[in-house]
DNA sequence: CTAAATGCAAATTGTTTGCAGAAAC
DNA sequence: GTTTCTGCAAACAATTTGCATTTAG
């Protein structure tokens, strides 16, 4: 049976095993197994969620790994640890477009979206304050339109 | 031995006393010194911090009762939660004039800032999107001019 | 009086760590 | 072979909760 891996899966994989080779690190059937889970799941996920998934593949792989892997991650550029002040974390994978997101307070939905007149204006806020940004996040909560419907 | 209340002390007292009073809740001697000293201390503040702070004037006051009356001070709109990636959770007391933050990843300074016309963007954005926005936050990461001078 | 609030300690929850055995290189 | 990685369980840290006691209304 051929396992059916996510888009991107190659490409990050590559990058994993170059911050490894680099960094006298070791490839492990683990790493590829979270990575893959990890690629394949809907962004913005849990460690929680990302587990149960990863179980579903291979059963015996525990918490600590996934925490530790996801750390792995995060420092070599795969992951983004993001926090929506829900109890846990929430990683996401790095893409090139920088994106922020609105978080609706009733059903928990999640919406991506890039404004580049934003951005314009965070980098001439920074530059008054001779600020040298290297990230930011933004995130805006309300309710959305499905919500509001729901409501009415 | 008369006590120095802080500047905005009454206004919010009667802010909290009515949305207690409203509620069928109880004022104590405990929310009020924690008032006191939430107003008193300079924003950003940790539990802890504030614990502190607290226990100077009344050393009995237990961490539980500073977490209980902090989750209700944010009920009735005097303080906010806020969560800048370090291990707990700090809290700004809600002022007329909404702010943002630049986070320096260095000294971890926390400066304060505002611009209408993100904020109008924001906006924007929302309505595209038909989403009710009820709140938002922006932050900033990078380093400081102190500490990008220091570097130099 | 009665219901709500406090203080304490114990419980919970999310995350990290120490360590013996397993797996990469 | 040697060193890193894993899985487990124990350790930790921040926060919450149960309960007997105190206190506000």
């Amino acid at each position: 049976m051929k396992i059916q891996h996510p888009p991107a899966y190659e490409e990050k994989l590559n990058q994993l095993r170059e911050y490894l080779a680099s960094h006298g690190l070791r490839n492990t059937q683990q790493r590829e197994v979270i990575l893959a889970e990890f690629l394949r799941l809907h962004e913005h996920v849990t460690i929680e969620e990302l587990c149960d998934q990863v179980r579903k593949v291979d059963p015996a792989i525990g918490y600590a790994t996934v925490y530790r892997t996801l750390k792995l991650f995060t420092e070599c550029g795969i992951a983004d640890k993001r926090d929506f002040g829900g109890a846990s974390a929430r990683f996401e994978s790095v893409s090139e477009e920088h994106h922020d997101h609105m978080i609706c307070n009733e059903c928990g939905e999640i919406i991506e979206f890039h404004n580049e007149d934003i951005e314009a204006l965070q980098e001439e806020v920074c530059a008054r304050h001779q600020f040298t940004m290297t990230s930011h996040r933004m995130e805006l909560y309300g309710v959305c339109e499905k919500c509001r419907r729901a409501r009415a």
